[in-house]
RNA sequence: GGUGAGAUAGUCAAGUGGCCAACGACGGCGGACUGUAAAUCCGCUCCCUACGGGUUCAGAGGUUCGACUCCUCUUCUCACCA
């Protein structure tokens, strides 16, 4: 047991900061029933979150499973000073209504993961309010501006002369302070959050609090494409508020190896049990698609819910192996008839010029209720037509005067 | 502060007076093949009811029949010097 549970805990992570201690951790909760705490901050400063976000909870579930008991820590205080982190530049403060709204959307998502009874919701600005003028001068001093200038990040920026704030110094010092406040036995978070993360160790250390936190840093996931890390502003992601059919197309259009690096850090299937698909898969006896829709499935199922999973699967079934038309889908009023036909898609938002739309037609593109549009100069005259541009982009269209 | 180099479509990157809506690569889109996978092959990739028209090559002016290409100024980026 003990073993699995480091295995598990070990999966798909990219570095382990002692390693030694959370063997320890683990071991004790076995054998003398002792729980230990995992920390993880969460800036509440960015609303909408991704499955990108989702890989450090997932981690925390694991540990969740193994005896830990969650700290999680909305960042309140520290995302008025905004993080530093891989920034070229100065960041902007958020107001006090922002960060409360981000926060509440946080809490509604993070407990579709992780399991309430074993999680502690807390708030940094609770204690750093109270460490005053005074408490916060001591922390300043146990750290130097040079070592500060040895992250790469501030380091470049000092270097071109852009602007460094003094609190964007003492980010990191809060960060790790609120490991002492907590007394966390291990700190978990993205890899750029290494600076952040080794700051705790120092702080504990320095503040004598008779322990030093391991630290555990989780990969950056990779977008769709399998190659850039997911982000909103690449549009390689899939948000964990997205409409269930989406999700299920973007799951399954995933390649294959990417599918396996999903599994490894977003599934909730034990290593054993993904291994086994993988030797499945591998001699045959498994259709690699079931795989993959077995992983939309349980993403969908998190989520949303069973049934939602369920709908998502036979509605792809329906639309993609059986050539239908969806159930649902954007429906438009065209005020003009006859209305020519690049118009319409346009309207429809199906193409985004009219000039795209030509071409799209006369690419064989376009169809209307099913039947692949040939003319590009086709006139729509009154009525109800199904859209279609491409193998998934579809519209109702109406056209009255 | 001084000097030199540069700013071209989503990105990278050609073009240095007309053959340029602008080579090429990547990305993206569409088609074929599939499992809406990968790989591969083919086509498309500024806008406009279009064998034509319009607006583009950091910004503003100028030279010229004609400029992305030449000149002037402005803004920004980079390199070297101090």
């Amino acid at each position: 047991m003990i073993q699995e549970a480091l295995r598990e805990i070990g999966r798909g992570v990219a570095e382990i900061i002692d390693n030694e201690r959370i063997e320890k951790l683990v071991k004790n909760f076995y054998e003398n029933g002792q729980t230990y705490t995992v920390k993880a901050g969460f800036d509440p400063t960015a609303p909408d979150l991704h499955l990108g976000h989702t890989v450090l909870l997932q981690k925390l579930a694991i540990f969740q499973k193994y005896g830990a008991k969650i700290q999680f820590l909305i960042g309140d205080f520290t995302a008025q000073i905004g993080d530093p982190t891989g920034k070229s530049a100065t960041r902007k403060t958020l107001s006090a209504a922002d960060i409360e709204e981000n926060a509440k959307s946080y809490k509604d998502q993070v407990f579709k993961i992780l399991d309430p009874s074993k999680t502690e919701v807390v708030f940094n600005s609770e204690w750093i309010n109270a460490l005053g003028a005074s408490g916060m001068l001591s922390l300043t001093t146990t750290f130097n501006v040079a070592r500060m200038l040895e992250r790469d990040d501030f380091d470049k920026r000092y270097k071109s002369g852009t602007s460094i704030s003094i609190s964007e110094f003492i980010y990191p010092l809060l960060q790790g302070y609120d490991s002492v406040h907590l007394k966390s036995d291990i700190e978990i978070g993205g890899t750029d959050q290494k600076f952040n993360l080794l700051m705790g160790r120092h702080l504990q250390r320095a503040y004598e609090i008779g322990k030093e936190q391991a630290v555990l840093m989780m990969p950056i996931l990779e977008g769709l494409d399998g190659v850039q890390k997911m982000s909103k502003s690449l549009g390689n992601y899939i948000g964990v508020s997205e409409e269930p059919n989406e999700m299920f197309g973007k799951v399954l259009s995933i390649s294959d190896e990417l599918m396996w690096r999903y599994y490894e850090l977003l599934s909730s299937k034990t290593l054993l049990e993904i291994e086994a698909l993988h030797v499945s898969v591998n001699d045959g006896s498994l259709h690699p698609k079931k795989v993959k829709e077995d992983l939309a499935m349980e993403i969908i199922a998190r989520f949303h819910s069973n049934e939602a999973a369920q709908e998502a699967k036979a509605e792809f079934q329906r639309v993609h192996a059986n050539n239908e038309i969806p159930t649902e889908m954007d429906a438009f009023d065209l005020h003009e008839s006859p209305i020519w036909i690049a118009k319409a898609l346009v309207e429809c938002k199906l193409s985004p010029s009219t000039s795209q739309a030509r071409r799209d037609i006369k690419q064989g593109a376009v169809k209307i209720d099913q039947q692949k549009v040939e003319d590009d100069q086709l006139q729509l005259q009154s009525g109800e037509y199904v859209l279609q541009v491409g193998k998934r982009k579809f519209a109702r269209a109406r056209v009255i005067l």
